[in-house]
RNA sequence: GCGGAUGUGGUGAAAUUGGUAGACACGCUAGACUUAGGAUCUAGUGCCGAGAGGUGUGCGGGUUCGAGUCCCUCCAUCCGCACCA
């Protein structure tokens, strides 16, 4: 039998679909394993060899799993609600879920073509209405949540009521922004209007109007993660700030617990650090400074009222309020306008349009020039009663905090520039620190001049500054963090739809029994003329159910349906649960999860946010989903280009006249166009036609002769060397007219750069045409192989070839000239050696998840049985079971014809057992090295002792020769290690 | 600026606890074989050197009998965050 991988695979494959190899069971005696890939959003390009890095390893991960005895649940689906194919629809009127619909076809047969063990029977689609029931579902369970501060945990929103009803809500310890207080009277007084808004200011899921990032051009609203630099993560359009009611999440309630909960996880650290990083969380106090009355004369404030303003600033360093020397209000703070004084109006006005104008860009780019304006009115220092100026300055920003600081130029930089830009005077409240030339940050020292915490270290002061404020009333201890509340709602179609309507203007949930509520159809899928989103434009009559006035309009993000779908792989075709409770305990968290670490703060935040929810409202016993996460790198391209002469101005020689069509593209083969010159150029040009020249441009060099690279698709270079035949044939030039100047060889190089891979840069390596060449198995293997799974490394197929010669070479072990050569003779001890040293490393490279080295474990092993014409049942038989998570195909297929075992059984064979006997040896070569320098091996008994070696090696006469014929200083031997002389 | 990661041949890389640096593979050189196959086999291949030998893991220092690995300083590249109070 020959290696002929394309009918060994195709076989295999249709062998695994019709017997369902790889189902995972229910209910099972084995210990269960959960591998879980982070689900592909099926877009119209298709897969390219990047994609299925991490589902290789996590597919030979679940392979070696089952091998061990594992029941395995390894499942695949499609994050298919999302923007391109919205977009596609826009442009073309087809229906998003036909794009869908033929986008998923594509991926599940290149998916196929890989060889995957996944258990599609349990396959999701975040876009079918099946699966986005219970997106909806989940978010009437967080609509109907709290969040109570007392118990740390959701609690169902009827608690509330409850609480409301008996004695309003001045004992509520929840999370809320809602400050007023009311009883239990006036509760029961409230009408339903009333009581909907304020039950809004506790739900988990709740409609404000918040600030968002509003995009003009896609019509939508984006999360903070999905705009990059001012622009849409999808798109690249710009994006402003906008006020709109809006759904959101509140995710701030579990702020403490996900960054708490990181803690039990092994992930990476660059991942956990970028969640810390993305909460935010700062511990200090939170202080009112009251505002000077007397400066500007404030009151009567609106409505006639004499009111007692003042200022609340948060701040890290309670410790060091008495080096506070001014405040600064961000320009869009409230109280501004109110506390501007008239001489100081025009000059406020004038900042705070500037500063409207900048983008968060611009302040970006800005940090070094310092701007600010004075108010003209002051504050009062809550301990010493001094006056303090207020400033506005656009480095304080509204949405962070209270959109205000108290500033301490002596112990943050930032400050200490304001103030000296401003010539403010720096109090030093530090002892003997020297602040001349800049601020001390640091949190080690003693405070003086500041009153009752002069003398205390700094850590001690900030304990007894916050005791202080809170004694006084003048603030609390406070926990700031950074993470808002997640918006919740876009306006676009693709997505799924609320289950919610209004009547009166009061939003009310959809009954369970009319779930899902599908997308209706509609006639565009743009907004509506009056900026409504596109289910605006849906008929009643287009909804399969509608009640009250209206049904939301909204639909939910991309990251929705994302947040549980390892939960619903557990129990995917149950009608009445999102997954139940006997199955979410035995799958229960995902052992293993593989993806990129692009969804560090988008997916992988929500996913543990919804989680905890559901753990706290008793739909799951785990509160954090993924145990293990390994984030593959990325595969970068490598592109190549092909260089054309940059024209000067091309002019007719005829009439003077300057040629604007007709200009030839002169190729230059890449290893000329150092030697390419003027002269080369304008004969060739006269070559091509004796009436043009070129007249060089005026800011090139004199004689320079300046070449433009262009991306050339990789599929007509080969080693750099562009087939110049199909490329001419397969190309469209246009009217461009090409000329190709070849080297010597009659070759045209191209240049090389390695780049991220997209259809743009025409360096895309779809994974079908190297399986069509050199099959799944060998891809498979050639994606370990090229090196550690979470390095970003780039592509190249130059090496393939190794790994598919690995396989024919490992094929001959079992055929020769088609006849099977396997022996039942007992192996050499050589052989068994070989055998259980691979069986060792293999084991051990794969609890460590170091793929790729595992690679070259199994060609070492193959190069020695080789060597050793090892043709051993007892042997090969072992080494099959090895590589079966990395060559499927090729394992099932030696494991049944070669040598006789039922088809299909390699799956649940039994791992090799490492014999730690097989690798004892009676000698050991001992590496000698003099001064720490390896010099010479010496062959000795594994039984010598420390002693024994080194009066053998002493004895050699090599070593009298490094030795110089004296005594070593000293004489170093790790037994059955290594020998070191000190000379 | 802060945080994270990575620097090893011509190339992808290996070296798991400090113990023979460059396994394995590509490429390249020379040769063999041949039913010419993206075959197979043999030998070689870090750099300098004819050789003995010297030298070598981004730079510089340190600890150690011994450092790619541990410690300190610096440099470069990539990723994330950023006037965060």
């Amino acid at each position: 039998m020959e290696y002929n991988f394309n009918e060994i695979e195709r076989k295999w494959r249709k062998y695994w679909a019709d017997h369902k190899t790889f189902a995972a069971e229910d209910n099972s005696a084995k210990p269960k394993y959960y591998v879980l890939d982070m689900f592909p959003y099926p877009s119209g390009a298709g897969l390219h060899v990047g994609h299925p890095l991490g589902y290789i390893a996590s597919d030979i991960y679940a392979r070696y799993k089952r091998l061990r005895g594992y029941n395995v649940l390894h499942p695949m689906g499609y994050d298919s609600f999302g923007l391109p194919a919205e977009q596609y629809a826009i442009q073309t009127g087809q229906h998003p879920a036909i794009t869908t619909e033929q986008n998923i076809a594509r991926y599940r047969d290149q998916l196929d073509k890989i060889g995957f063990s996944f258990d599609w029977d349990r396959e999701v689609r975040t876009s079918s209405p099946e699966y986005y029931k219970w997106t909806q579902w989940i978010f009437k369970q967080i609509f109907n949540s709290w969040y109570n501060t007392q118990t740390d945990q959701a609690e169902p929103i009827d608690s509330l009521i409850a609480l409301f009803e008996q004695e309003g809500n001045a004992n509520v310890q929840a999370v809320s922004e809602f400050t007023n207080l009311f009883t239990a009277n006036d509760w029961k007084n409230y009408s339903e209007k009333e009581q909907s808004d304020i039950l809004m200011e506790y739900r988990l899921a709740y409609l404000a109007d918040s600030w968002v990032n509003w995009c003009p051009a896609l019509g939508t609203v984006l999360a903070n993660d999905e705009v990059i630099n001012g622009l849409s993560e999808r798109g690249g359009h710009p994006v402003e700030q906008k006020l709109m009611r809006q759904w959101s999440m509140r995710i701030k309630a579990y702020a403490e617990r996900l960054l708490t909960g990181l803690e039990t996880v092994d992930w990476t650290d660059a991942i956990k650090d970028m969640q810390r990083n993305w909460i935010g969380k700062s511990v200090g106090a939170s202080v009112k400074f009251k505002l000077d009355k007397n400066h500007p004369p404030l009151s009567p404030f609106k409505g006639g009222e004499e009111l007692d303003p003042s200022i609340e600033v948060f701040t890290t360093r309670p410790d060091t309020i008495f080096g506070v020397s001014f405040m600064v209000l961000a320009p869009e703070h409230p109280l501004v306008d109110e506390i501007t004084t008239a001489e100081y109006k025009d000059a406020i006005e004038a900042y705070k349009t500037a500063a409207s104008l900048k983008s968060e860009r611009d302040r970006q780019a800005d940090v070094k020039n310092i701007t600010g304006q004075f108010t003209g009115a002051y504050a009062i220092h809550p301990f010493s009663g001094e006056k303090i100026p207020v400033w506005i300055g656009d480095y304080v920003l509204a949405s962070y905090g209270t959109g205000a600081v108290m500033a301490v130029p002596c112990g943050d930089q930032r400050d200490w520039d304001f103030a000296k830009h401003f010539d403010i005077p720096i109090k030093n409240i530090f002892e003997n620190v020297d602040i001349s030339q800049g601020a001390y940050s640091e949190k080690e020292g003693t405070i003086a001049n500041s009153d009752f915490l002069s003398g205390l270290p700094i850590k001690k002061a900030m304990a007894v500054a916050i005791a202080k404020i809170e004694e006084l009333g003048l603030g609390l201890g406070k926990t700031n963090y950074r993470l808002r509340d997640a918006i919740f709602s876009r306006q676009r179609y693709w997505g799924e739809p609320f289950p919610v309507y209004y009547k009166n203007d009061i939003p009310y949930l959809v009954d369970d029994a009319h779930l899902p509520i599908e997308l209706p159809e509609v006639d565009k899928y743009l907004p509506t003329e009056d900026g409504e989103p596109p289910l605006a434009r849906a008929e009643k009559s287009a909804w399969k159910y509608s009640e009250g006035d209206r049904m939301e309009y909204n639909t939910m993000p991309g990251w929705a349906g994302s947040s549980f779908y390892f939960l619903r792989y557990m129990d995917p075709h149950n009608e009445n649960q999102i997954v139940s409770k006997e199955k979410a305990d035995y799958w229960n968290q995902v052992d293993l999860y593989i993806g990129g670490s692009e969804h560090a703060t988008g997916h992988l935040l929500y996913s543990r946010f919804w989680c905890k929810f559901l753990y706290d409202r008793g739909y799951i016993s785990f509160d954090e989903p993924f145990k293990k996460m390994i984030n593959q790198g990325m595969i970068l391209g490598r592109s190549s280009f092909e260089h054309r002469v940059h024209h000067g101005i091309l002019t007719s020689i005829k009439t003077g006249e300057q040629l604007k069509n007709n200009a030839p593209s002169i190729y230059v083969s890449y290893d000329l166009i150092e030697k390419f010159t003027e002269k080369d150029y304008l004969e060739l040009l006269s070559n091509i036609n004796p009436d043009f020249t070129s007249i060089p441009f005026p800011t090139f060099k004199k004689g320079e002769i300046k070449f433009v690279p262009h991306h050339v698709d990789i599929r007509f270079v080969d080693n750099d060397f562009l087939d110049l035949e199909t490329f001419q044939k397969e190309w469209n030039f246009g009217n461009t007219n090409p000329h190709w100047v070849k080297n010597s060889e009659n070759k045209f190089l191209c240049s090389s750069e390695i780049e991220k891979m997209s259809k743009s840069k025409f360096n895309v390596q779809t994974p079908d045409e190297l399986v069509e060449k050199f099959g799944a198995d060998t891809l498979r293997m050639y994606e370990m192989f090229l090196g550690p799974l979470e390095q970003t490394k780039p592509w190249d197929t130059k090496g393939i070839s190794g790994v598919h010669n690995f396989l024919r070479k490992l094929w001959r072990l079992f055929y020769e000239n088609g006849n099977v050569i396997v022996t039942n003779e007992p192996a050499s001890k050589e052989s068994l050696k070989t055998l259980h040293k691979t069986i060792k490393k293999v084991e051990d490279d794969l609890e460590r998840f170091s793929f790729n080295t595992n690679v070259s474990n199994l060609m070492i092993c193959v190069n020695e049985l080789t060597d050793q014409k090892c043709h051993s049942k007892e042997v090969l038989e072992q080494l099959v079971i090895l590589l079966a998570p990395y060559a499927p195909h090729a394992a099932e297929e030696l494991w049944s014809e070669a040598l006789g075992n039922p088809a299909g059984t390699i799956s649940t064979a039994a791992f090799p057992k490492f014999d730690p006997e097989m690798l004892v040896e009676a000698n050991v070569s001992y590496p000698v090295s003099f001064n720490g320098k390896m010099r010479m091996k010496v062959d000795l008994p594994t039984a010598f002792s420390a002693k024994e070696v080194e009066e053998a090696v002493l004895a050699m006469p090599e070593a009298q020769k490094w030795l110089e014929g004296k005594a070593p200083k000293k004489v170093i031997v790790v037994p059955g290690k290594i020998v070191n002389m000190v000379v």
